[in-house]
RNA sequence: GCUCUGGUAGUGUAGUCCGGCCAAUCAUAUUGCCCUCUCGAGGCAAUGACCAGGGUUCAAAUCCCUGCCGGAGCACCA
């Protein structure tokens, strides 16, 4: 009585049977996903969550350039903690340094569009170039609080000094004095190297990297920015960023080691203010195996304008557009980049760890199709004219391909069976290699299961469609059976003992994919 | 040189704060088997680690010391 119905549950895609229970039972489904959920909880806990009503974190990319795979680590971290404490996410562009880190204008939308590709979106954006007033004003409260002076020291002389823990000259200046220097910075009236206002920290820290840092400093170039091009006296990122933390009342900083020190050198501004520096976590460094080019903006640039590269979705480029273009979904990234947690010792991240997320994530709905490489042709005597491979083999109800066979078919060379082997054409039937033909034999599957007669994919030699698969070794070149016509770009399809692929352009009856993983 | 910071299987991770239940978790990887008309998925199994040496202790991955090896900062980059 019940069995039959058992059976048929189980026939059920998971998808299905969710969707089946939430009809019958709605709190069941509900705690389902609360199980999942609580499975899911890959990150430690924040400190001291309780302390706060809500959880406000920030993303603080600078815009120069496209995202790389060690970039997601960043809204992968803090995106998922966003959603574990149901908190606020801050998209802060950090965009203050026009010449070293030029800012590339296509970059702000580009990081936003690969945070949606990663299946998040903050809370807010802004621009820091956007705020340079606001960070002035602090400046000005902060040479009232004693917190500064204006210097003229080269960088060299001054790292003489700090070497030794001795002051620069400045370092007595009064706070009316600093005033008219800042204004005089502020106005443009210096150039470049020539005058910065550093924060009056301890030069006697037994960490001289917390020595009386630089806060401003006056760049020539004009920012690329239409709104921000007239700014010559820009902050540097410890002052722009501890002064925006606090504005935006960031309760927990999540960032990269080699912001190690930055904590307790903007701790001497949250002294000055009286503010409360928030909560900081610090992951290490990460390296991907896999990829002949290093995660790093600057070099993927390089090997772009070398024409190493066919630009930043090239299959071998180490960034998220080519994932994306290659069919990976931004949560099997995010589900790797979890997993390697918050730890500071650097780490790296095999990409096998991406595959097999992503395999979990695609396998389920995509479509099986026929793909032969390197194509052998091989007459072919008697059988059907056609076989009938399932579309997916764990869903006999989502139907069956339909591959013609006319009187040849395509098989890669590894495939051809030795004269007198066989082989089973999946979906087709079994034939022998007769003297370089291939013989329908009329036997039953049983010859599979019990003689060990392998089983190959194939295409009819003539009906077929071109496809060019674009790896990270290079194009590969075969041809698909005719179904594949029906898909459109975009689609993921699995070429059967092949691999994932995401169906990227189609040109008349031609097709160029890129490979996921096998 | 000075200052931080870290070291658990090939990779990543749990455990380390509050020593015992850790001959060490989970995932991935590799290999083998089962299942399967895919080399995908699923199932089962195997492989494989506490950086080293001392100390404290009845007991140490966990605490202490020393050494070794990493990573980061000491930028008018972020």
């Amino acid at each position: 009585m019940i069995a039959p119905v058992c059976e048929r549950v189980n026939d059920l895609a998971d998808e299905a049977k969710r969707d089946r229970l939430a009809e019958v039972d709605p709190d069941a489904v509900a705690e389902l996903e609360a199980e999942a959920e609580a499975e899911e909880q890959l990150l430690p806990d924040l400190p001291d969550v309780a302390d706060h009503e809500e959880v406000r974190m920030r993303l603080a990319p600078n815009p120069n350039g496209p995202w790389h795979l060690g970039n997601a680590r960043m809204p992968a971290v803090i995106g998922t903690y966003k959603s574990m404490y149901d908190g606020w996410m801050l998209c802060r562009f950090d965009d203050t340094d026009p010449e070293t880190k030029r800012p590339d204008l296509d970059a702000y939308d580009g990081i936003i569009d690969a945070i949606d590709y990663l299946g998040f979106e903050p809370d807010e954006v802004v621009r820091a170039s956007d705020r340079v007033e606001t960070y002035y004003e602090h400046a000005r409260d902060l040479i009232d609080a004693g917190g500064a002076y204006a210097c003229t020291c080269s960088q060299e002389q001054f790292s003489e000094l700090k070497a030794d823990a001795e002051p620069c000259p400045h370092r007595g200046q009064d706070a009316d004095e600093t005033h008219a220097e800042f204004d005089r910075m502020v106005a443009g009236e210096y150039e470049s190297g020539e005058m910065v206002l550093r924060v009056r920290t301890d030069i006697e820290q037994k960490n001289p990297a917390l020595r009386d840092w630089v806060a401003f400093r006056m760049v020539d170039t004009p920012h690329p920015r239409e709104a921000a091009a007239e700014y010559r006296c820009w902050p540097m990122l410890d002052f722009q960023s501890a002064i925006d933390d606090h504005l935006f009342d960031i309760t927990h900083i999540i960032r990269g080691i080699d912001l190690q020190d930055s904590a307790k050198r903007q701790g001497f501004l949250y002294d000055y203010f009286g503010w409360e520096y928030p909560e900081v976590t610090h992951w290490g460094r990460i390296e991907v195996d896999e990829y002949d080019v290093p995660l790093s903006t600057s070099s993927i640039k390089e090997r772009i304008a070398e024409g190493e590269l066919d630009g930043w979705d090239d299959p071998r480029a180490p960034t998220l557009a080519s994932l994306e273009r290659r069919g990976v979904r931004g949560g099997a990234v995010v589900a790797a980049m979890t997993e390697l947690g918050v730890s500071t010792s650097s780490a790296d991240l095999s990409m096998s760890a991406i595959y097999s997320a992503n395999r979990e994530r695609v396998d389920e709905g995509t479509d099986r199709a026929f793909l032969v490489r390197d194509g052998e042709r091989l007459p072919v005597d008697g059988g059907p004219d056609a076989g009938h491979p399932p579309v997916h083999p764990e869903h006999e109800d989502r139907g069956r391909r339909d591959v013609p066979l006319d009187d040849a078919v395509l098989l890669e060379p590894g495939d051809v069976p030795a004269e007198g082997d066989r082989v089973w054409l999946k979906g087709w039937g079994p034939v022998r290699n007769e003297d370089g033909r291939l013989v329908h034999t009329d036997e039953g599957i049983e010859v599979v299961r019990e003689e060990g007669v392998d089983v190959v994919h194939w295409v009819d030699a003539d009906e077929n469609v071109p496809v060019t698969m674009r790896t990270m070794d290079g194009d590969v070149s075969g041809r698909a059976e005719p179904g594949v016509g029906d898909y459109g770009v975009d689609d993921l399809l699995q070429f059967e003992r092949v691999g994932f692929v995401r169906l990227d352009d189609v040109v008349g009856d031609e097709l160029t994919t890129y490979f996921t993983h096998a």
